[in-house]
DNA sequence: AGCCTATATCGTATGCATACGATGATCAAG
DNA sequence: CTTGATCATCGTATGCATACGATATAGGCT
């Protein structure tokens, strides 16, 4: 009964609501900020400013990383985090022009 | 032990993922889209167009209401919905200024 | 080799989001 | 006032996301 049916939504809504997916969540948003903000990118540092478990920054590190948004080197026994700005630039760019073409559709005459 | 200690966030970041937490389900997608690109804006209408049972449409609605970002008005047996497009613009401006923000601190001597 | 540090991953528990049928509420029409 | 249409809400089931401790992995150090 749970059976969403996604497939049956159109791409372009797929494509917006699985951006919005990964922003969904303030530990994701804080690790972009976190990321952008200081020159070192290392994990240690993101677990420190979170208010989360070590596993969990990992966990989120993860899905940030399956969406390309950050990469991720080994650097010794450390990880350096870093964002993918061509990627982040992409995302932002296409939140863009959604809500312009939600603006260009903008009726009058409703309601 | 799954207490996501959400307080404990910055501010700044849950207003970004409150935003995309909006955006993050297709149907509700599909809804404002619609909603922009139809001229009847009737709850009927959206309950044709997805592939939902109507309670979930509803559910749905609902959510976009809480948040501001739509409108309904009751009209006669049926529900006439519209977007509030100054709240959109609002959500707009603000993840473009997040974006800008974020671009801003771009660091080059990182990874 | 042995140990420490840093991180990823596993396993598990739990809560929230979601979907839906059923029911309730409201209005128009006859 | 009854019927049909439209929609909201309730109750419930279920899956996904999330959080965390525990464990595995890997590298550096002595």
């Amino acid at each position: 009964m749970a059976m969403p049916r996604l497939n049956e939504f159109h791409d372009r809504d797929l494509k917006i609501s699985d951006f919005a997916k990964v922003l969904s969540h303030p530990a994701r948003v804080a690790i972009l900020r976190v990321l952008a903000e200081k020159k070192e990118c290392i994990c240690g540092d993101l677990v420190a400013d979170l208010p989360l478990a070590q596993a969990s920054v990992s966990q989120h590190l993860k899905a940030l990383q399956e969406v390309g948004l950050i990469q991720g080197t080994i650097d010794g026994p450390k990880s350096r985090y870093c964002i993918d700005w061509k990627v982040f630039d992409r995302f932002q760019r296409d939140m863009g022009k959604w809500s312009e073409k939600m603006m260009n559709l903008r009726q009058d005459n409703c309601c």
